[in-house]
DNA sequence: TTCCTTGTTGACGTAAACGTAAATTTACGG
DNA sequence: CCGTAAATTTACGTTTACGTCAACAAGGAA
């Protein structure tokens, strides 16, 4: 019916395209295949990634480079992963999302906090420098 | 006269009024020493914690929450600490800053980025739900 | 077929950030 | 002065997230 689902031409990663793409190591993948955070296909013994792979595997270096742990990880994969069909679990799968989305916000703020410190700080030495500098030439 | 004080009525904190300030335990006060991170006063053998300390204590606790290392803040808190006399100084704490505040912002940018597709999620989750109930109904 | 590249499964190693237990002081309220 | 709570050092243990071999299989090019 839908042209669009496993299309013949979808593209399969090897494990050294995937890493060499995004700069991690093929130990990595395996790694996160271990953790349950990848499922590539297998023909015979070697690993294929399809796109879905390559996504997921974005959004886990994303999470990592923000300081998540790969359980987290999961736990945030979960969420786009669920298909639930009764209401308890979509209103589940709502409420968990929207605590995640409490984490997130402070931790923005956090950022933003520390942003502004940093801003005040490079305030401070800029006018110390220029003070230096005309008191030089004096 | 409870409270310990040193001069000019500037409070000093035991280990454990620190750490359970923090609700965190000594060992990690200990241990952030060790890393260079505190360098509590000494009476005798005992540490005393004094508001430096403890000023400092919140920026390494906010960085860890952020998932930053140890290392990682350090440097940080270098920034802080700098007094640079000379020009070149100056000029390598705002270069070191600057950079540290580019990291920062593309970190806040992935969070959002993140945030946006949770929101997203869960607006469909809402919209799904709502099929659902009234669905029933009929 | 033979060689080379690529990939696979163990399995042990490592760095970071503490946890935890042991053995000893040290400090302080009664 | 004494007992107990609080601290100290020492040192091995743990978890997370991979790194790093080793040993072996499999597919492709020459």
């Amino acid at each position: 019916m839908s042209a669009r689902q496993s299309r013949q031409g979808a593209k399969l990663y090897s494990i050294s395209e995937l890493s060499e793409l995004y700069d991690i190591t093929s130990r990595t993948l395996r790694h996160y295949e271990d953790m349950g955070l990848l499922l590539p296909e297998r023909r015979g013994q070697q690993r294929f990634y399809r796109e879905r792979d390559r996504v997921r595997l974005q959004l886990i270096l994303r999470g990592r480079r923000l300081g998540f742990g790969l359980r987290e990880i999961q736990e945030m994969l979960d969420l786009y992963d669920a298909d639930p069909t009764e209401i308890t679990q979509l209103q589940e799968v709502i409420r968990r999302g929207d605590a995640k989305l409490q984490e997130l916000q402070s931790q923005v703020e956090e950022l933003q906090t520390i942003i502004a410190e940093i801003i005040a700080l490079r305030t401070k030495m800029e006018r110390r420098l220029q003070k230096i500098k005309t008191g030089r030439q004096e």
